[in-house]
DNA sequence: TGACTAATACCGACCGGTCAGTCAATATAT
DNA sequence: ATATATTGACTGACCGGTCGGTATTAGTCA
C-alpha cells in the first residue's frame, strides 16, 4: 500500500462522512457541493476526482449508510441470548435505542425516501433501500419461524408479516420520534413490540 | 358569489390538483413551476397569483393533503361499528386499504417528510405533520381506551404506545408496498393488527 | 340594451442569482 | 523528470420570480 493509496482511501472517507454531515444538515437540494468540500477540508474540483457527481456521491453515502444500518443489525442479532421472544424483543430495542441516539442524522433517512420518489433516481435507490428492507426483516424472520418451530409462536403468524410490520413500526416510531423530541422512541418500540410477541405466543 | 370569486376558487382548486400531479411525479426539486402552469392550463405568472412561492404552493398542497387524509379517516372510524377490538382492526384496514389503492401519490408524502428535515422548511412542516399524527394517534387512542375501560383489554396497554406504533407501522408498512409493488399491504397490516390486538386482549 | 370606464385577472418574455461541473495551473509523490 | 493529485476561478445552463402589457369581467349611466 503506498502513501498514495492510502491518502486515497482516507480522502474518500473523509469526503463521505463529510458529506453525512452537511447532506443530513441541509437536505440534498440545499447541500451544496463546496460545502462539502469545505467541511472535508479539500478544494472543490477534488470531490469530482473521487466521486462522478452530486448524484453519484449521495448514491454512494446511501449505499455506505444502508450497509452500515443492516451490518450493525446484523451484529446485534447475533449477540442475542435468551428465549426466542426475549431475543426478538431485545433485538428491536437494541436497534431503536441505536437509531435514538443518532436522531439528528435520522433526517438522511427522509432524504434516501425521498430520492426513492424522484425518477431520475429512483431505480437504484429503491433497490438498495430494498435490500436494506429484505435484510432488516430477514432478521425477524428468522426469530418468529424459530419460535414457531419450536412452539413458541402460534402456528398460525406468519414470520414475513410480523418482519414487514415490525420494521415498518421502526421507521414510522423513529420518525415521529425524530420531529417530536419529546417522543420516547425507544420506550415506545419496548412496549410495543412486547404487547405484538404477546398476541404472537402459543 | 360573483363570477370572478368562482372561477379564482376553481382556478386554485386547479393549480392544487396539478401541483399534486407534478410534485408526485418529478419531486419538489424537479418540479418546474412552468410545468405545473402548463397542466393547470394557466400562464406561469398566474401562479404567483394564487401563491407567494414555489415552497409557499408546495406546503398549501401539504396541507390540503394532511387535511384530506385526516379528515377521511374521521370519517371511517366514525362510521364502524362492532365491538371496540373489531373497529380498530376495521379502521386501520379500512385506511391502508385506501392508502394503497392510490399508492401512487403516496411519494408525495415521502416529499413532506423530506421538506421537514430541510431547515429552511422544517418548521411549518413539522407542525403541520405532528398535528396530522396526533389526530390520527387520537382515534387509535380513543379505541384503546374504550377497550381498556370496558376490560376487553388489559390494564396494561398504553394507548399512546399502540397508537404510536400503529400509526408508525402504517407509514412504514405503505412505504415498503410502494417500493415493491408485489408487497400486498392490505394482508399484512390486517394480519398485523390482528395478532397485535390478540396481545392487547386481556 | 349598449357604450364606455374601472378594476381585476391573466400571461409569458425577460432578468438575475445560483451552483454543478470543468480545466489550466500548481503542488506533491514516485 | 515524470506521473499523479489538488485546486478554485470560471462558465453556462437552469429556473424562480417579476412586470409591463393584454384580456376579461363588473360597474355606471344614458
Amino acid at each position: 500500500m503506498t502513501k498514495r493509496q492510502e491518502n486515497k482511501e482516507k480522502k474518500q472517507a473523509a469526503i463521505l462522512a463529510a458529506a453525512l454531515g452537511v447532506f443530513s444538515e441541509k437536505g440534498f437540494a440545499a447541500a451544496k457541493i463546496i460545502d462539502i468540500a469545505t467541511a472535508a477540508h479539500v478544494g472543490k474540483g477534488t470531490i469530482y476526482e473521487y466521486f462522478r457527481s452530486k448524484d453519484d456521491l449521495f448514491f454512494a453515502l446511501c449505499q455506505w449508510y444502508v450497509d452500515q444500518t443492516a451490518a450493525a443489525a446484523m451484529v446485534s442479532a447475533q449477540s442475542l441470548g435468551g428465549r426466542v421472544e426475549e431475543r426478538l424483543c431485545t433485538l428491536i430495542e437494541t436497534l431503536v435505542e441505536a437509531m435514538s441516539k443518532e436522531i439528528d442524522t435520522f433526517s438522511i433517512f427522509l432524504e434516501f425516501w425521498a430520492a426513492a420518489a424522484n425518477p431520475s433516481m429512483r431505480d437504484r435507490y429503491r433497490s438498495a433501500l430494498l435490500a436494506m428492507y429484505d435484510r432488516l426483516r430477514g432478521l425477524v424472520i428468522g426469530l418468529v419461524e424459530e419460535g414457531r418451530e419450536t412452539g413458541v409462536f402460534r402456528e398460525d403468524v406468519d414470520p414475513f408479516t410480523i418482519a414487514a410490520g415490525v420494521v415498518g413500526a421502526m421507521d414510522g416510531v423513529m420518525f415521529q420520534a425524530w420531529m417530536d423530541r419529546g417522543f420516547h422512541a425507544p420506550q415506545v418500540a419496548s412496549r410495543f413490540t412486547r404487547t405484538l410477541v404477546r398476541g404472537m405466543k402459543a
